[in-house]
DNA sequence: CGGGATCCGTGGCGATACTG
DNA sequence: CAGTATCGCCACGGATCCCG
């Protein structure tokens, strides 16, 4: 980015951080994933299996970014093929109740906005 | 709940399309700026004024794909420096419902996240 | 004044390969 | 099984020029 990082709008501004997360490509599924599974946690391959598309790469890129921002929960099983659990934190679970808002408003009226103008 | 599990998933995803939208850099802020001055509606100078940062391009995309989708509305003025005005449409206000709960949740929320990771 | 057209850098993201 | 490392594409978005 050609500016510092927080110059123009970010201490007014955390919806634009907080957009930039849960806009990225799996975000919301993740978070809807581990929202509804928790609390018996899922494994990364569990995860991935109910995400088709998704390349370890970016979930796993997904996962520890969301783990680091401390929506995410992180438990290693050290066994010999390790095993690791996700969950929501209660900051994750905090954030899917207006993401689930959102989710209800897209499935309400995205169909009409549809083929209009996205061509993904 | 709906609790098929295909929602999310799906080619068609609703959510998928409406966070690719409103994640993108300028959407969320055009919205609450539109909700915060309808009906007194605003020309896209002091939009831009508004907006620090914002190039010309991007406002202007910005506006003509909220339009194209029905959250905004558009009046031209044909007087000789034209004038025009954007609003939200009803549409348009039905969605600042949910994202301004996520508006809230961020500025409540992405301070202590914000300090550790910097990089979305 | 509003905003379309163009050039171009950046980075998100996918595919593949490798490690512990 | 659960990642990390590397390469490469291309859409997003910024800067600039220009027109009605």
């Amino acid at each position: 980015m050609t500016t510092r990082r927080g110059d123009l709008f970010d201490p007014a501004c955390p919806t634009r951080r907080l957009l930039d997360r849960i806009g990225t490509k799996w975000v919301s599924m993740v978070v809807k994933l581990l929202a509804e599974a928790d609390p018996e946690e899922i494994r990364f391959a569990e995860l991935q299996r109910r995400m088709p598309g998704v390349s370890q790469k970016m979930l796993s890129t997904t996962l520890r970014q969301l783990t680091r921002d401390g929506l995410v929960g992180r438990r290693v099983e050290p066994t010999v093929p390790p095993k690791v659990y996700y969950s929501l934190t209660d900051l994750g679970l905090s954030l899917e109740v207006p993401l689930s808002a959102l989710r209800a408003w897209a499935e309400e009226h995205m169909a009409l906005i549809g083929e209009s103008a996205t061509s993904p």
